[in-house]
DNA sequence: TTGTACGCGTTATCAG
DNA sequence: CTGATAACGCGTACAA
């Protein structure tokens, strides 16, 4: 490994002359600093990130703690994560939480270990004791995909909102008036917003809100299948027939339905409709074409990454929390039952 | 930040009689060591890894470089080892080359300047300066995905020239006999036996290799749309109806062909029959489910996670190299025209 | 303009 | 059994 001794013993100066000269420090002769700044570039040499980091606290190192790494949401949200961090001389520590709590207080302890100078974080829950963890040890933190329900705090966030309202108008618009809700983990905020969404677009249209046609729980492809599976073979007490259409809170579990009902014989949008969310890349060449509601995921990346490196760089003022709109993605999935 | 000397303080012993409890010292008093590793986990005590890297040079940390962190085909693999590495509490840095050399240089200097005890790596290209560099810097490495021409590493990857036939093959079998092979860079070792297999599996039918059925670099979804394009539009050397199906290195350029076949409505496998490669997770779902030939990602990635560690903690012996095995997945982008 | 001394939090060695 | 001390590579204040 080539270190600051080494370029001062190959260049005939002390090693704190290296140091300032590779530093850009004025006050080393311009020549000296040019022979000494080439000398480090032929020989490849690269600071000793642990020995900077330790001395200055700056590693130039972030952490990027989500549920589900391999989920093409996450991944479109931390490919921009990325982009940024590298126009900026950053690297990020990934690291799966696996939608568990426990394991994402295990990230986090180890991303402080890590050194690292700030953290985006999607939480697995928005009340869970990781989040007070993370604010009382003052590691910069931006919050993307959902929000604590506090105020001092830098978020980037899709309105759910919004997104289950959209999902739910479109269907109703299009003649559905039985709408089953796969919705995520009760008494989570971010479930608990889904939910609002869908009621009052009901409420608006007149339409009875029933409390049997909500699940909660279907986060991911497995469950999905699994759900919808017992559901189309009448082993759940929602039957087949009371519903016509589905409003669902990822893509990913849209595929679970198509997976389901596949096995079932139904037919996607004729016997059943369905409406996805995330608008992940893939989901315009399935079939049929997933209609979805669209996050911006890029967006979302891009400005967590740079609000984090803002607020590292004390840059930025207060605290910020934006939040983004959804967007109503046509495709063919629903069927219009008018 | 809770240090060691912060516990010793708490515990009212010295540093060094800390240190020693964590690490589990028999010459420390078992009842002292109980009671230091109590308070550890109370104030919830992480060793900086920065610290122990820059003295001990073991910072449990690996470096993952790949071509694009986004595309399913990556996802899977760092997935997979991300559960290894977990299990063996060690962590991932992941970096991005964009099959960029110049970028993948960038990013083993950044990893090595981080500290990194290994280095997982897709490389851009077999043939690269930054292989002889990395295996000079001497940091254990494993080589994933395609494998530098030399005996002397670790590497883990699948025989592209089995994948290539059996895909070749079972167009023939299908009644195809003009094969558009889209194949990666020209040169590129990976690519000669990627050519080479399409070209056993036409000899062994008797049937004629034509070298313009050819095409190169058609890596990535928005060069396969152009591409595909450009055939079917009639402004390219290969005209439309010179072939009746196709042969592709990803499935995402595969979903390119769908794409762009979508746009001049032709219908896939009724005008053309796609064969891909990757088995990528969502391909069963696409319109229509694609045939393609599988690699063991998950496989490849906890096999490239543990060689590494091996490597790292010695208890592997010399180099290896492991060859796996592609399948063909039979779904219904092909059609018999027998 | 250049060189010296010190400390960041560990681990490792040696002395008590 | 426990404690003191040096070293890892870098950055910075201060001395020359």
């Amino acid at each position: 490994m080539v270190t600051i001794k080494r370029l001062a013993k190959e260049a005939g100066v002390s090693f704190s002359t290296v140091a300032k000269a590779l530093n850009n420090d004025e006050t080393i002769n311009i020549e000296t600093r040019r022979r000494i700044q080439l000398l480090a570039k032929q020989l490849n040499y690269r600071p000793n990130i642990l020995a900077r980091g330790l001395r200055s606290r700056r590693t130039k190192t972030i952490g990027v703690i989500l549920n589900d790494l391999q989920s093409p949401f996450y991944s479109e949200i931390y490919k921009a994560i990325g982009e940024i961090l590298d126009h900026n001389g950053y690297t990020m520590f990934l690291a799966d939480s696996k939608y568990d709590e426990k394991l994402e207080k295990e990230n986090i302890l180890s991303m402080i270990g890590l050194g690292v100078e700030g953290l985006i974080i999607s939480s697995v829950s928005e009340m869970s004791d990781n989040i007070d963890f993370l604010l009382k040890s003052l590691v910069k933190t931006v919050f993307i995909d959902n929000r604590p329900n506090r105020s001092d705090i830098n978020c980037v966030y899709v309105d759910h909102f919004v997104a289950s309202s959209l999902a739910t108008n479109y269907l109703i618009s299009m003649g559905h008036k039985d709408i089953l809700l796969l919705n995520g983990p009760k008494n989570l905020p971010s479930s608990c917003r889904y939910l609002e969404g869908y009621q009052k677009s009901l409420k608006e249209e007149r339409l009875p809100f029933k409390e049997e046609l909500v699940v909660y729980d279907s986060i991911g492809l497995e469950q999905s299948v699994n759900l919808m599976d017992q559901i189309f073979s009448g082993n759940h007490r929602i039957k087949p027939n009371a519903f016509s259409a589905i409003v669902t809170l990822s893509d990913v579990s849209a595929i679970g339905i198509y997976e389901a009902s596949h096995k079932h014989r139904y037919s996607i949008p004729d016997t059943y409709s369905v409406v996805g969310y995330d608008n992940i890349f893939f989901t315009k060449y399935l079939n049929p074409a997933l209609t979805t509601i669209h996050q911006p995921k890029e967006q979302t990346g891009s400005l967590a990454a740079n609000m984090l490196l803002d607020s590292i760089m004390e840059r930025g003022g207060d605290e910020v929390q934006v939040i983004l709109s959804p967007i109503l993605i046509e495709r063919d999935s629903v069927k219009s039952i008018k």
